[in-house]
RNA sequence: GGGCGGUUAGCUCAGCGGUAGAGCAUCGGCCUUACAAGCCGGGGGUCGCAGGUUCGAAAACUGCACCGCCCACCA
């Protein structure tokens, strides 16, 4: 089989991913014997399209999913998406505004209705682009976390968690959107400093004798105040503790309170109390006891509480009372402040503390065995039953766990899993029931009158589930016996609180039972943070900059496996990801290497045998056992370094190997042998298609295509006992048990390497074309022996270009007209042709021979402090002390070789 | 206000206690029949600053500066 002269990726791509899929090779089978390597992916918004951090994310998913499937692990990658509430409804609610509409027209189950038909026709996008990366996933298990299956797992966690008293709906202070018109969660606030004002407002004291003053960033809420509040340490105060105040505009008498929460330092000394929409003086509110007024509505109107100023909105309404408070002289003065204000994550629009009826997690309350749901989840990280990579991002989930407060589920939108707590309409003040079936009738009255709760769940609180739900929970099937916990959680550091944090929780609670080790109920064993994806100027890439790069433009111009090693290549823990079109470049570049490589290899293949017959370690060549020794060793570094997730450090192995150890040196060397025929050629032949086809295996993961559109032309040569039919399944390599090579044999290579690069340094300097033939000489230090110099020799003159290669003897003079260059362990020359200025070599190996002298001085400056012999280890003294010899040498060397030159 | 990460060659980043590395870019020479998306060779860094620890620090420690990010209810 001949390979075209370029490779077409796009053709490759489609061609093989079919095929694979047609194959089944990424589906997963519990009932496979072997070990187990299970991962769930981070299931996209349906909403989505991809971006490169979907990408890079993948890739990595895939680098290392399709590692272990060739390793022999039983491995599953179980893909899916997310109904992602919020989003989601936004995105239809914003079509539906085309038509002039809202969902309200709609109403609740049209809407819905829509939504699905939105999902049926565009959702999902995300995971068609996500095949066209070559993810392996087993595309047959697609979950939705609105599916039937995950939504029985939704509802099960839910009523469990409310008998253990877990959940629980209560009337409280939540962030609340006016724009969305639902509550949100604290995660889903993002707080920006804005500059802001603080108003000075003047309480007069009920009795006449004298005023108080507050100092406010929002003077609307006044019409919400119920207590004016000072430190009980607060000497200026003291004295009007207990008393009441006028709040103005109200003509409301309310107490005056003392409570150590409030700073002395700051405004006044004295604080307006809104409980209704503040959180800090709903807390104070609850210690004092005082009434809880909203004076908004849930679009951010002003409330009938708000008495003349109902119906105006916010900003209005601030304007209206400061006019107010400055016409009646309560206004002292206004100060420019700097605030932090909350923005809906979603809209951005500035989010209102409520008060409101809302269903809460009570992630802090102990069961009876006196464990809380964040407790075990940071047991669990704590005792490293799950590990983050790197690791200081455990700092990051420990700091926010350890804080967490009560986690508000409720939301009041459309789209989403719908609270399982019913109503009875007939009794009033009952509590509501809360069941997995819609019950038949109110067990209090019998009546059948029943209401389900209009609330749905944060969108989180089904993807927390997704790592076991996907499984068949509550069921106990075979495949969550199986693949639970997961192996890995591959994601992004954004997500850690809203994600991985509750998967830790919800897994440890549901997933195993209650009971059992920690490290068998957390839902994953491993966790890694993937970096940040930059532009090429290092800045995070957003639409409003316009900097997104889109995947699916650099795929279709680099090719999809370029892309992919580029971004394995980059990814380095801790550290965010700079992305460049010269990388994928170079990416590029790399996979056109192979391909040309894979051209020479097949070339040389013709009238071979089929399967080659392979030959045994003793009969082959230096230069062959080298690279059959590098080989290994690249399999090895590769293997530990996608083990350690260090992605960035196994590209580059499998890099250099191909590039800069089998194209430049071993496929050169082998061109004679292979020309000369005979049991050169046949052993040349044997060795270029082994370490091909291992090449390609630690390939795959990061280049699934080329790699499988070359191994099927090598494929018929290979002779496996359990040749596979395709790349994406065969065996994931492994070293040899012994060093083909022994370690006077890599000395000799790494000698010849040396050499060969001298000779053509020098060839360089006296001004020789690639084409032109040159004699050399080279002379090994005393002492030291040819150490088979023989067995390379040869080697070296091909690469250098060498006609004549003739060593030196110890004691003989430098032959004139030959320019030297020092080794570390002798000489080597070049013969320089007619007319060639001897004044630019000695330029060269003055500036050498000071760099030389140099590194000498450093070193004997070490080796002669005493304290340095005295204290460093004697290994490290008898390096240096070598090391000098060395210096010596070269420097002995090289003046000589100056010497002549003049 | 707390916390985390970063600061090494023009760019992007490895190295993390014993002579400063890679890729890309750059310069010089080559179309040497696998590959010009290539080959060979070269230049380029007082490793952010200061201090201490050490025989020895780019690396570990302390402080500082700058960049980036996260968390936080001072009204």
């Amino acid at each position: 089989m001949e390979l075209s002269k370029t490779f077409d990726p796009k053709s490759a791509e489609d061609h093989w991913f079919q095929l694979w899929i047609d194959r089944g090779y990424f589906k997963a089978d519990a009932a496979r014997p072997g070990p187990v390597f299970s991962i769930v992916i981070p299931p996209p918004n349906v909403t989505g399209a991809l971006h490169l951090g979907h990408a890079l994310n993948s890739t990595i998913h895939d680098v290392i999913v399709r590692m272990r499937r060739m390793q022999g692990y039983n491995t599953l990658w179980l893909p899916g998406t997310d109904h992602a509430g919020i989003a989601t409804q936004n995105v239809v609610e914003r079509e539906i505004a085309k038509d002039g509409k809202t969902r309200h027209d709609l109403g609740r189950e049209k809407f819905v209705d829509r939504v699905w038909q939105w999902r049926e026709t565009y959702g999902g996008k995300i995971l068609h682009q996500l095949r066209r990366l070559g993810a392996s996933c087993d595309w047959s298990r697609e979950r939705f976390t609105l599916d039937e299956g995950l939504s029985r797992a939704v509802t099960r966690v839910f009523v469990m968690l409310y008998r253990e008293g877990l959940i629980e709906r209560d009337y409280r202070l939540i962030n609340w959107c006016p724009r969305c018109e639902t509550a949100l969660s604290d995660l889903e606030v993002d707080h920006k400093d804005a500059p802001g004002n603080l108003w000075y407002i003047r309480y007069p004291l009920s009795d006449g004798s004298g005023a108080i003053v507050v100092a406010t960033t929002r003077p609307e809420t006044l019409l919400g105040d119920t207590a004016v509040a000072v430190h009980p340490e607060d000497d200026r105060f003291r004295a009007i503790v207990g008393k009441t105040v006028r709040l103005p505009l109200m003509d409301r008498d309310i107490p005056i309170v003392a409570d150590a929460a409030v700073d002395k330092e700051f405004g006044t000394g004295a604080v307006k109390i809104t409980p209704g929409h503040d959180f800090n003086d709903f807390d104070l509110g609850r210690r004092h006891n005082l009434a809880q007024i909203s004076v908004m509505d849930t679009r951010g109107r002003m409330s009938a509480e708000a008495g003349t100023y109902a119906g105006l909105t916010r900003e209005d309404c601030r304007r209206r009372v400061v006019d107010d408070l400055k016409s009646q002289g309560l206004l002292e003065k206004i100060e420019p402040h700097q605030h932090a204000v909350g923005a809906c994550s979603r809209c951005d629009t500035t989010v209102e503390p409520m008060l409101s009826y809302q269903w809460f997690m009570r992630v802090n309350k102990p069961g009876p065995d006196g464990k809380s749901l964040a407790g075990e989840a940071i047991a669990a990280v704590e005792q490293g039953a799950t590990t983050f990579h790197p690791k200081f991002w455990e700092n990051t989930y420990f700091s926010w766990m350890r804080n967490l407060q009560d986690w508000c589920i409720s939301r009041q939108l459309w789209w989403g899993h719908r609270i399982p707590a019913y109503w009875c309409e007939r009794c009033e003040d009952s509590p509501p029931i809360v069941a997995e079936e819609r019950p038949h009738s109110c067990p209090k009255c019998g009546g059948g009158d029943l209401r389900q709760d209009e609330d749905v769940l944060d969108t989180w609180f089904s993807s927390g589930l997704w790592p076991f739900s996907t499984l068949g929970w509550p069921d106990e099937t075979v495949d969550l016996k199986t693949y639970y916990p997961t192996s890995l959680l591959i994601t992004g550091f954004d997500i850690i609180f809203f994600w991985v944090a509750r998967m830790m929780m919800f897994g440890i609670k549901f997933a195993r039972g209650e009971s059992g080790d920690l490290k068998d109920r957390v839902p994953f064993r491993d966790v890694f943070i993937t970096p940040l994806v930059r532009d090429q100027y290092g800045k995070k890439m957003t639409k409003s900059r316009g900097n997104v790069v889109d995947p699916l433009d650099i795929m279709d111009r680099f090719g999809t496996d370029a892309v992919r090693f580029t971004l394995a290549q980059l990814t380095v823990q801790g550290r965010d990801l700079v992305l460049s079109e010269e990388r994928l470049t170079a990416s590029r570049a790399f996979a056109n290497k192979i391909w040309n490589a894979a051209r020479f290899v097949l070339m040389n293949l013709e009238g071979a045998p089929q399967p080659i017959p392979p030959v045994e370690i003793p009969k082959l060549s230096l230069a062959d056992r080298w690279i059959l020794s590098r080989l290994d060793h690249a399999v090895r570094d590769v293997t530990a370094a996608i083990d350690g997730y260090e992605f960035n450090t196994a590209a580059l192995t499998v890099y250099q190997f191909i590039w800069h150890e089998f194209c430049d040196w071993y496929i050169e060397l082998c061109k004679e042998p292979l020309k000369a025929g005979g049991a050169g050629q046949a052993a040349a032949r044997y060795v270029l298609v082994h370490c091909f086809d291992r090449m390609l295996r630690i390939l795959h993961p990061f280049m699934p295509f080329i790699s499988e559109e070359i191994w099927q032309a090598l494929r018929p040569y290979l002779s496996e006992p359990d040749l596979s039919d395709h790349l994406a399944v065969a065996k994931f390599p492994t070293p040899a048990d012994r060093d083909p090579l022994t370690q006077s044999e890599a000395a000799a290579m790494n000698r010849c390497i040396e050499a060969t690069q001298a000779v053509n340094s020098l060839r360089s300097l006296v001004g020789y074309h690639p084409g032109q033939r040159a004699t050399a000489t080279l002379r090994f230090a005393a002492g030291d022996g040819d150490r088979g110099f023989e067995t390379w020799k040869g080697y070296a003159m091909a690469l250098g270009k060498v006609t004549a290669f003739a060593p030196l003897g110890i004691g003989q003079e430098r032959p004139a007209r030959v320019v030297f260059a020092p080794l570390g362990w002798g000489e080597v020359g070049v013969e320089a042709p007619e007319g060639f200025d001897f004044e630019k070599a000695r330029t060269v190996l003055t500036r050498k021979l000071e760099e030389v002298r140099g590194h000498l001085a450093r070193n004997i400056g070490r080796y002669e402090n005493p304290g340095f012999r005295a204290k460093a280890d004697a290994e490290t003294v008898a390096e240096i002390a070598e090391k000098i010899e060395d210096l010596k040498a070269q420097q002995k060397l090289l003046e000589g070789q100056i010497e002549q030159l003049g």
